[in-house]
DNA sequence: TCGAATCTGTAGCGAATGCTACATCATCTT
DNA sequence: AAGATGATGTAGCATTCGCTACAGATTCGA
């Protein structure tokens, strides 16, 4: 009688999501097993029976959220027109990375450089195939006639993630001046 | 007879540096208290005496790191020379970072600016401290004659933190490119 | 239909976690 | 000398950790 649906079929697919909002919400740090499995609505064992362990759970969610970060990108590529100039582009990308909508996925992009940089397991790979892809993004999205759209796409690439660090660390203004002094802003 | 010292009077400041050395080994994510005081040559129980709990601890040992990265910078602010141009101020500044002996410093840095991008207590005080103390550091290291010393070093900020970064997640050379291609850096 | 393979729940294990109770020892004041 | 104060060791507690053993349930092919 009840309305309860009985038998949505587990599987990696149907858990990555939700296992991707709670760490999203909490963070990769505070992520062990059991509030894994009550967010995505199930226990700790089928974690590891889906998964194998829990290292390899990170490494698959972790390719699961790049995954949706390049779907995310192909998404705004398909949206937004070409921007007029770099400045424009520049502009437009530190509004973007600013929108609070933005600041869990900041936050957890930090927690994955610094997998990153000790080489835990997956979060290379995961970082580098979504800087890699925000890459060419940045290379589509440079305006008609720039010279060299490569390097300045990688130039640009250089500024945003340093400007978002220093957002990250609470110096929010400090990136911003220093690209109007360095002539990448206009005022 | 034997010749162990019998009392070194244990303290915060005596046990500050041995607990840095065991947090740049092995990275803050996994510094507990046995294994934290085994590297410090005490228990557990004697943290907890000395720092109150886990957490201020923690507080503690960052203001201390952030204190060793100021004096480090006052250091080589008076050995260093004044480079003569940005580009060669930043090739320098690049190469710091490179250095092997760096990256147990930089992969700490990581978990401090993900630390501080979650709030939890103490990091973003510590991260805040130490990019503005490299902050002033590079105005004091600006060529003579720029026109906007100030704006100069944020901008040089950015762009070292996002190479940095860069780096940390396994694209060592797209900075370096995009320095080159923002006219940054000399061929 | 029936056996086999695939799922899933319950219960728990051994280790590690932060922290505490209690007793002991050293030192310092009066 | 006597007591007070601070420092340290031993032992343990309650909780959480990743993971496993075992037993039902379900589904699917023969």
């Amino acid at each position: 009688m009840a309305t309860t649906a009985k038998k949505p079929p587990m599987s990696k697919d149907s858990l990555l999501p939700l296992l991707m909002g709670h760490v999203l919400a909490h963070g990769l740090g505070q992520a062990s097993l059991r509030p894994l499995a009550k967010a995505a609505g199930t226990s700790d064992r089928m974690l590891i029976y889906h998964f194998g362990s829990k290292e390899a759970l990170i490494a698959d969610l972790l390719t699961h959220i790049a995954g949706v970060y390049a779907a995310m990108l192909d998404a705004a590529l398909a949206a937004s027109p070409r921007p007029g100039n770099r400045a424009e582009l520049l502009a437009g990308l530190l509004a973007q990375n600013g929108d609070p909508a933005m600041q869990p996925f900041q936050m957890l992009w930090w927690e994955i450089v610094a997998g990153s940089a000790r080489d835990l397991p997956g979060f290379r790979a995961a970082a580098q195939a979504m800087v890699t892809k925000l890459l060419g993004w940045l290379e589509a999205q440079m305006p008609a006639g720039e010279p060299d759209p490569a390097g300045g796409a990688r130039f640009l690439l250089t500024a945003i993630e340093g400007a978002a660090m220093l957002a990250a660390v609470g110096h929010p203004d400090t990136a911003q001046d220093g690209l109007l002094a360095g002539g990448l802003l206009q005022a």
